[in-house]
DNA sequence: CCTCGAAACTTGTCAGTGGCAAGATTGCGC
DNA sequence: GCGCAATCTTGCCACTGACAAGTTTCGAGG
């Protein structure tokens, strides 16, 4: 795997974020520890601080990568409303760490310039799916639609990742998610 | 007040629970210190431990009496489906120290009995006013129905608490969330 | 009214954490 | 091959949650 090698790691920042996703997907961004980081990756315990500074910077990274990963997928399910909703609910489970992060800002640096382009880039991927739909003759309140489909797609994966769901909703997200959407949608 | 008097605090219990909601208002209930709430409540540090054993146990409290609250104010918008969802949205609004304690079952015990039967009376206010919906002659889905309604009011809810949303969404919680609601259950 | 057991609270301690400071090591531009 | 900056380490401090053991108070039963 070519790690593990005295000093200059070589690609230490790359390897604590792939570690922090990991640990984030076994104990929650909350209960992260940079220490644990650190030993996971071999390193010292204050070694993340120089590539992040602190907690909160690479949380930072985290997010702003999570809404560029975003951004894509939604970018793919193309103007097809129903399915980037189906796209939002996989993302949230299949990146469950981006993902919950993302959407904790108490968490991270919420101003950092990089991430707010990217939070913007996965928005107007959104609203370009909205956009897109027939509206039957009736005018059109692309705000409302957008807000309405984010708002639904984002619950439900919410709630899904919370466990909160009783059991009888089934175990693929995605189908779940497509039967839940399409009372928006239709 | 009465309150402050050596030993025997008389109502350190309640003390520290409205200790809690406020810290958590302040720094989420992620950043919780039990000590913190112990100087808050002029206690010792080890105080709280006695009351509620950890501070997984505190929260669990705290999550069973927001879902108790959350069933009564779901029961007040008595069987009508939108003011049942602007209700949730405000819910988690007003009480947004509740809220955020409820959907985060990785911090207390999501198995715990008191809390198991306050989280089903909330999903039971939930489900009767999806019930009550007029279908229109088609045969209704009372669960998928229950999921979407719960899906995007829980959603908005959360958004709006991470404040995620735009400006131009406006300021009042319920008027947005109305808007919103209203593209379900028309 | 008094006693004594249990409940309520305190003090002390330990391991773990984040963050900072100061030092050691290494690679790279010149 | 020299020096400097980037990278990483060691050491430290304050804070936290949890536990153990001791102290104070309450209140039930005599």
């Amino acid at each position: 795997m070519a790690e593990s090698r005295a000093y200059h790691h070589g690609d230490l920042r790359r390897a604590l974020l792939a570690a922090a996703l990991d640990a984030i997907r076994e104990v929650g961004p909350g209960a992260l520890s940079l220490r644990d980081l650190a030993r996971r990756a071999g390193v010292s315990h204050a070694a993340p601080t120089h590539h992040f500074g602190d907690k909160a910077g690479l949380l930072t990274t985290l997010a702003a990568q999570g809404f560029d990963l975003l951004a894509q997928t939604l970018a793919a399910a193309n103007d097809d409303l129903l399915e980037a909703g189906v796209a939002y609910v996989d993302f949230a489970v299949t990146h469950r760490a981006y993902f919950e992060v993302m959407f904790r800002p108490e968490l991270y640096r919420a101003d950092d310039p990089e991430l707010l382009t990217a939070r913007e880039r996965a928005g107007a991927a959104l609203r370009s799916g909205v956009a897109a739909l027939p509206t039957g003759g009736a005018p059109a309140d692309t705000d409302r639609d957008a807000l309405a489909a984010w708002s639904i797609a984002h619950g439900f994966a919410t709630l899904w990742l919370a466990g909160a769901l009783p059991h009888r909703v089934g175990d693929s997200p995605r189908e779940a998610a497509r039967a839940v959407l399409r009372r928006l949608t239709t």
